[in-house]
Formats: C-alpha cells, structure tokens, sequence
DNA sequence: GGTGTTTTTATTGTATATAATATGTATACT
DNA sequence: AGTATACATATTATATACAATAAAAACACC
C-alpha cells in the first residue's frame, strides 16, 4: 500500500464514517497498521488537515474533524452558492475527456444505487461531484468546494437510512438529476446544470431534514386512557 | 526563529514577490539558510502548498506558485463573488474584538500610505481583507478566500506603481473605502458592506486594467515627418 | 554525426533515533 | 483534606542517515 493509497483508505474511512468525528488518531498505531514510518504519515495526515477532513492541534495529535451544530449551519448556507458556481463553471470548461469520465462514474453510482449499497453510493456520488469540481477548473473554488464535499457526504451517511422507502425514492431522483447534468453539461448549457444543480441540492436538503425533524410522535391522550 | 516564523517569513516573501513565481524552492538549501532540519521545512512547504502558496510535483520539489494568464482569468472572474460573500458574512458576524483589531491594522494600513511604503502597504491591506475572512466565520469559504487574497496581493504588487500620481490618488479612495467598511460592519449593515466592497473591487481591479492597457503611444506620423 | 543506453549526480522520499512537550499521577507540604 | 509541585509516561516534533527517483551527462553503437 503506497502513500497515497493510504492517503484514500483514511479518506473513504473518514467520509463514511467507519472514522467517526473527533476520533483521534494516533501517529504511531497508524503508521505501525499502514506499515510504513511516521514521517510520511505526518504527510497524510497534514494533507487531510489541509483538506479539511481532520483537525491537527499542535503537541495534541490529530483529529478526525468535527461535526458540530456550527458545522452543519455554516453548510447549509455555503453550499448553494458554491454548487452553483461549480455547475456553471464545468458546463463552460467541460472536455470530452471529462464527460467520457462522469459517464462511467454515473454508471457505478447507478449500480450502487440497484444494489442499495450505501458505502458504494456515497462513494461514487462523491466521485460524480468531485469530478464536476474538476470540470469547472478554477483553483480558487476548489478548495472550499471540496471542503463542502467532505461534509456533504458525512451529513448524507448520517441520516442515511436504507430501509427508508421514502429514502430509496429519492435515490432514483437524483439519479435522474444526475443524468440530465451530463445531458445539460455537454450540450454546454450553463443555466440548465444551474437548475439542475439548485434542484438535487434542495433534494439532499430536504432529505436531512426529514430526519432532522421527523413526524413527531402522537402526543395526544386517546379516549381509552383518558 | 522558530517554525511559524520561517512559515511567515516564506509566505510574506512570495506575497510581496521577492520570491517571484516560478521560483524553485530547494529544501536543502532552505533547511540551511533557516537553520532547521529538512524534516520540518517540508512541513512548511506542505502548509504552503495547502495555502496555494507553492506549488509540489512528486520527486521534482517545490516551486512559488504561478501567475500566467489562466491565474489571473480565473482570478478576476471569482474574487467578485467570494469577496462579496465574506463582506456580507463579516457584517452578520464580527465580534468586538475583531472590529477593535480591524481599527488598528487600519491605522498601521494609513501609515504605509502616508510613508508610500510599497511593502508595507500591500501587507497591512493584506492583514485587513484576512481579518475580515476570519470576522466571516465560514470554514468552507475561507481556503478559498484566502487563496484569492494572495493572488491579489501578488498581483497588486506586480502593477504597482509607486511614482504614479494616479496610483497615489487611488491608494487614498481605498483608505477611505476601509473606513466605512468598518463603520458598516460596526453598525451591522451587512447590505452597505457589500455595496463597499463591490466598489473596493472596482478600483482595485480598473487600476490593474489601467496597467495592463495603458493609453498607447501615439503612433499618428505628425506633418514635419510626414 | 545522431540516437539509444548506461552511468553519474543531484534532489526528493522514508526510516529511525533522539529531543521536546504536555498530561496525569503520586507524594509532600500546608 | 486540599493543593501544589515534581516526576513519570505517553506522544508529538526534529535531526540525521539512508534509499529511491529522475534528470543530465557521458559513452558506445549504429
């Protein structure tokens, strides 16, 4: 296992919280598990901290970073804007190449969606956005988009519920919304990816609210215990 | 000097381009010159690279980030947005202590103008627009902010012109553009700060324009030469 | 003389040993 | 008994030695 292959595992553990926020991770277990010495994990995990999956306090360790009630605010208020201007940026820079790319990625989320694997789903959703963000190649959006991305799939895993029927519905929409963005982005139309993009965002909004705030629990006393 | 001052000291270098792009950034020799192992100055120049500082290509080394022409596109057609975003957020967000600190830095930022200090001026109006990111409070827009910021920084010092009597008039307006910002930050209208900023970004940017297309030489062949 | 291969050299990447730092615990003193 | 200080322990930070890599140069062969 190189660097970077390590560098991924303990990504994909954060982003699907095998990882839960605020764990800590110990240099020396780590480095001694990866096999591999303590200065190039220091590396790995630097990276992630720039990336903003972990939290490095300094003579204190690193942390898987956190979730908190802030978190989950600064999120919902960021994300439109910068999806957007991912959106409208990747219908403009596209290459062949990309498209090609998106559409075998679209192909795995697909089959992850059919075999209800929610490891695989947030997995390969994650690959189809981040690769949107490579489309729209702007070095200046692309750090915080990526950031937002991190989140994105750590707020989607938890509330996922796969035995939700509701849950499985929305799942196919958004698949839809996915193929249409391919559609949108290839025949470069900007505005269409825009709605598009503003539409599964408020698909994935509503998603964590239902389970935010579910049906409360029938409080009313009945006439039998009354 | 320890650590984060090496880290500053890097970074200040490469804003103010007395480390200009493209520059290799040898680890030896740096580890020499700081008087520290290499082990901890490729953890500065990791951090840096995070930052959009440095630019690392596996096993060729480091180098100061580039400025060609794609930078400053993508430059001119994100900052406007990202800009407006953490005005606004600043004025729903500053706490006391950030808006008496603003006050001094704009002080020190007064000073470097009435000195015409070129240095100076570029790093106190740095430290006010970074101060601003951290009243905004928004961990997914700050990576990016913040990399707009550096590049605007090397950028305004690319077309700096000290003599220019222009430039001098302009420096001023920017003065007075601070100001108010504070002023409306203070006072929570988060609306004014935006419009302030809108106008902050105009001048800045007309005053590159004014650089980049300067009034051409004449080039009409006059009657005695004809 | 030109091109392909080999060797050299410079530079980055990794491993490990040592130093520094912080926390928790135990003991002594008030 | 409570608090403070000193010590023990665990963990991170740094230095240095060594290995791997890639560009450059020299060489031989065509």
């Amino acid at each position: 296992m190189d660097k970077q292959a390590i560098y991924d595992d303990l990504k994909k553990q954060i982003l699907t919280l095998q990882l839960e926020p605020g764990t800590a991770l110990d240099e020396a277990s780590l480095s001694e598990r990866y096999a591999i010495s303590r200065t190039p994990l220091r590396e790995i995990l630097r990276g992630l901290a720039a990336e903003g999956c972990v939290e490095i306090v300094n003579n204190r360790g690193s942390y898987v970073s956190s979730m908190d009630h802030k978190v989950l605010r600064d999120f919902f208020l960021t994300a439109p804007m910068l999806y957007s201007a991912i959106g409208r940026l990747a219908a403009q820079h596209a290459k062949p190449g990309q498209i090609q790319q998106i559409r075998e990625i679209q192909e795995k989320f697909r089959t992850a969606v059919a075999i209800k694997s929610g490891a695989d789903m947030v997995y390969w959703n994650q690959c189809f956005h981040a690769l949107m963000g490579e489309m729209a190649d702007n070095p200046y959006l692309k750090p915080s988009y990526e950031r937002l991305l991190i989140d994105h799939a750590r707020i989607s895993q938890t509330f996922y519920r796969p035995r939700d029927q509701e849950m499985q519905g929305r799942m196919f929409s958004a698949l839809e919304q996915h193929d249409e963005m391919i559609e949108a982005i290839e025949a470069g139309d900007s505005q269409r990816v825009v709605d598009l993009i503003v539409e599964h965002w408020e698909l994935s909004r509503d998603l964590i609210e239902y389970f935010v705030k579910p049906d409360p629990l029938a409080f009313e006393m009945t006439a039998a215990n009354s």
